[in-house]
DNA sequence: ACCTGAACACCGTTCAAGT
DNA sequence: ACCTGAACACCGTTCAAGT
């Protein structure tokens, strides 16, 4: 599959592609933008990347070392696209979304930031929070817990999809998610749809009301709906 | 805990203990609450319970089902021992801290509710938040949307809760969790504080405060802190 | 119906051996 | 230094066989 050296008078290339730490990471990336958390074994990585288990053990630590230096750059990658706004809510609410696309376009993101919300991929998101609520006036003994408010509501969030996307993908070989795009999505709503709507509507008024009104849901607006309510919230310390 | 049938003359004593399905899930809380999520294993269980793979099996569905109805366990039984308060922001936080104080004690139930946020045992919490949200004033179009951010605010805490008990359980064998007490925590928590501590004060000025400040911090307080930056903020919608 | 436990499929990880 | 791949330890789950 791999057919290299395929024409001929080429004299030493090199060596192979040369396995790196990035590339090993790359893979696993796509791996997980493809597949899903599942989808992410060493085998598959080996595979992949036409090499041994030994070989990726001697560029990366652990599965969770791959696992989080992936998040890593899938985060810092995107806070850096962000673009900057003047006015503190504004960027703040636009640094909020920027996360969460990028949690949206790779679910997976979701989960190992919930279970590792330490990481140096979140220092930057954090210091900016950190500012912007201080330009925004919060007294300098609120600022670290408004701000840590506000993280976590981006990471609860970001853990509620991946918990979603793996419903969605995991479990599926993944084969023919290509080909119909999303019907197996739109199965799956639907099914869960039903199943919130089946909930007793005289013991559970609020959750059966809400239930019917799934489908107009959008879930960017939800969580930019709370990331304003956090902000009024947050304007009062003032 | 039962305790039926006590005195003597019982005639067939129906068997032995009577493996049941509420009796592996107690077993499974036990293993989870002293050992952590990474106990929980079936052969842990068979041991426990003196049992085989297949009784368990015959009783449960699997191991994701075994800990939803776990974390489902454990919420019912807290939120349903939550006082009633008149005060609908009062009740608010009232519910919100039961909940909280369900995953400090019982961490991986945090993982767990993170993992499958739809869950049975989250439907009267959300019904509770719901109504609570409308006693409020919150008119009707913002409430679904509002009461989903709170409950979030919780799961999303809870995550991080479950986080950081990994992080000080897992990997251990849980031996000296009891001698020492906790030790062991205040060591981890001493080596995160100095981590924090060792980032660049002029590029992370916000994060190298906070982490100074580590020491005063009270995770219940942050908690309700951000409910009540969620109360301010929904108050604003009537 | 309820339980037993060997067997299976599939993980992450290691390590002696190669280049 | 970098890589190979058989081997190991340990999962969740199944299933023919027992009572």
């Amino acid at each position: 599959m791999v057919n290299r050296a395929a024409t001929g008078s080429a004299r030493a290339p090199r060596r192979k592609d040369g396995l790196s730490r990035e590339r090993i990471i790359r893979t696993a990336i796509e791996i997980l933008d493809s597949g899903g958390e599942k989808a992410l074994t060493l085998r598959a990585l080996t595979v992949r990347l036409g090499t041994g288990y030994g070989a990726i053990y001697h560029h990366v630590e652990d599965k969770g070392d791959l696992l989080a230096t992936a998040t890593d750059e899938v985060v810092t990658g995107v806070l850096s696209g962000v673009v900057a706004e003047a006015d503190p809510r504004a960027a703040l609410r636009g640094l909020a979304l920027g996360l969460f696309d990028a949690v949206d376009a790779h679910p997976w993101v979701g989960a190992e930031l919930s279970r590792q919300p330490w990481r140096p991929g979140l220092l930057d998101f954090y210091e900016s929070v950190g500012r912007l609520v201080a330009a925004l006036g919060v007294p300098e003994h609120a600022r670290v817990d408004a701000a840590g408010t506000l993280v976590n509501h981006v990471l609860g969030v970001a853990a509620q999809n991946a918990a979603t996307a793996r419903l969605l993908t995991d479990g599926d070989t993944g084969a023919d998610t290509d080909t119909d795009g999303n019907t197996d999505r739109e199965a799956f709503l639907g099914d869960a749809a039903a199943r919130w709507a089946r909930v007793d509507p005289a013991r559970y008024p609020f959750v059966h009301a809400a239930a019917a009104r799934l489908g107009e849901h959008d879930d960017r607006e939800q969580f930019a709906f709370g990331v304003d309510i956090f902000l009024t919230g947050i304007a009062a310390l003032r």
